[in-house]
DNA sequence: AAGTAACCGAGACGGTACGTCCGGTCTTTGG
DNA sequence: CCAAAGACCGGACGTACCGTCTCGGTTACTT
């Protein structure tokens, strides 16, 4: 058995992108609207005007639909440019996190996404490669910039900083119920880089 | 002749014990069997040989249950004891955490529930009641024994270092995926610790 | 607790006639609202103030209670008294059959009945006791009358004639939907009788 | 690009004759096995290997699917060929008629249909037109040729007397209970005859 | 230009579970 | 011992979606 698959170029008709675009656009809308739980395949269909068949076609499953529909909102994936000091720059990250998160299609989704990955590994691949790196990157980066000025330890773990707060964050959305709100979020950067410092904290 | 129309107190058949605990048993064994998605109301019924009607009548939804079926694990609610410094407490604690969510009917549990409360305010408000502060006393009380002995600074935030901790854990098992390990442990509760203490780390 | 008050032969408290009052005028309250499928036993246990095993104790089934409920109406025991000739007699037993069963809790108990009817045994007896012959006594009455005055042939099958013009009725009440009309009537009546009578019809 | 959205027609799959006819299949064996009020939609979703919602796609209610189960056996449908005289086939028409009723699918399921049309215009509609002309055709003809020949009076009511005939049948079936059998076949068309025919019957 | 392959909307299909209703039974308290 | 209340197990209801499977019909490449 040899492998060919495609006898050469490209046969038959090519994926609608028409079709495409209407589905994203259905799961999004379906999302404001009803919220994950109640966001079907049915009815998404029935919004995009489109089969069944061609969303089976193209995503293995609800989640990795709702997922690319979740990251193709521009707003999502786009973090604030760099500002002036590490304590500036990490706050105005948390601050955009939680700002994203607070969004129609924000934290509701995420959870329904963080309990599908439990049980899918494909899904939580795609989770993994392009939801959490897009959101820890721009914060690891500021706080290698701390570290280039001399503001964070050499020795400090950073992605395990990373790791603290942005699970502080979402403790508090998902688990805790605490608000997510600018105070929280100056005290956690206050406290995190007050114990990656260089400088003891005076007083 | 005249009417007594009142309650009356307690009329009618009792509850049956019996019947809610066998509930309960199917949950958890259904649990551990087949995760929690596939967990339905008619199998437990079947499982624990009831009508579905007992159940409907006593738990409001399924993630009402099986919260109840969660907390009812002994191994879950008791955390281990008080040792000796703050830094062996706080690694026992996180220790004995991941381990909790590393049964069978632990993380994803825990995912699922996590999921259905961002949907249900009533499931939400027992989650935040009974789950959240079984997981954060111990380790609130670890740290201001901490700050009874000095080792801790006294403008300390707490709580917010709790949230840091159990944060970086559940961000780890719900959303980046990396692994729950004692190194892990070791590190989060060294660098977090760090930031709490009275006098800098030296060099 | 001594005993009192209780000859010897008699333990125990004695069925509530007012209960059984309510259970029968719910029962018909029912049957006119709904309609005899939709008259369940916990609907008329809760209409009659009464619990549903109080009903199961002294009816063996909902068909029983709406055959004791629907003989319970006085106008359908009642035949109108004997007339003057025997075509005026039948014709008047007929439009008295055919009134009673145009009554709400007429036909249509009757249909539910006659279903029921086929599958238990207990209840058959009771209608081919109590229902079906108070519909045919005062009709064979009326024949013999006619026989006795020479007006039908003295070898007539009479039950046979009964079955013939009662069948009709029911037939066209039950199965062909044909109206149920003075008219009817009339012409059912006279063809009967002229097949019944002594000299041929003239002309 | 111009929209052309009309419904052209016939898209999407076509209805499964094979799941149709395992549906009236099983329909008709269950009626035999557990009679008209034990047979359950869910039943006869199991039996016949097929969904419930396409049961429930195609017909309005369980009693419009026993309706097209009972038609569709042949032997229901096709009387008697004509025979000799007027007599003999009436005798013989009713013959057949109670042979078809006290068939398995016969008596008692007619008897279960014939509730339930007191309740759904939709059925009775159904079973006016397709189950009582179907019965009353061949013996309203077989009336007409004796007419035609002299035997029956040209002023007599045929329909009437099918009324009768058959209301006598149906009357025994269903409500008294007296037995349906050749004796009583006899003699009832002998005296409905009786009353059609041109001669008086003489002594 | 004809053939062929893969796509498309539509919608029926076999299933599974839902949440509700009711049947008939059992277990309380109270008269 | 009966009655009202109401919980119990069981089973069917009619609905909603699942993921699959035809349909007729539409591109678009290959021959």
């Amino acid at each position: 058995m040899h492998e060919s698959s495609r006898p050469s170029g490209e046969r038959g008709r090519r994926r609608s992108e028409r079709s495409h675009q209407a589905i994203i656009a259905a799961t999004r809308e379906l999302l404001v609207e009803r919220g994950y739980p109640d966001v079907t395949i049915e009815a998404i269909a029935a919004r995009a005007g489109v089969g069944k068949q061609t969303i089976y076609r193209w995503w293995p499953s609800r989640a990795a639909l709702v997922l690319e529909a979740y990251l193709s909102s521009a707003d999502v994936v786009t973090p604030p440019a760099a500002g002036g000091t590490t304590r500036e720059d990490v706050r105005a990250l948390l601050a955009w996190l939680i700002a994203v998160l607070a969004e129609p299609t924000g934290g509701h989704v995420v959870a329904g996404l963080v309990a599908d990955i439990q049980h899918d590994a494909d899904l939580a691949e795609g989770f993994h490669r392009d939801v959490v790196p897009a959101r820890r990157g721009a914060m690891v980066a500021a706080l290698e910039r701390g570290q280039g000025r001399g503001e964070i330890r050499a020795d400090a773990d950073l992605e395990l900083a990373v790791d603290a707060l942005h699970g502080a964050v979402f403790y508090r959305l998902l688990l805790s119920g605490e608000p997510l709100d600018t105070d929280f979020i100056a005290r956690l950067s206050e406290q995190t880089l007050g114990g990656l410092a260089t400088s003891p904290p005076t007083g």
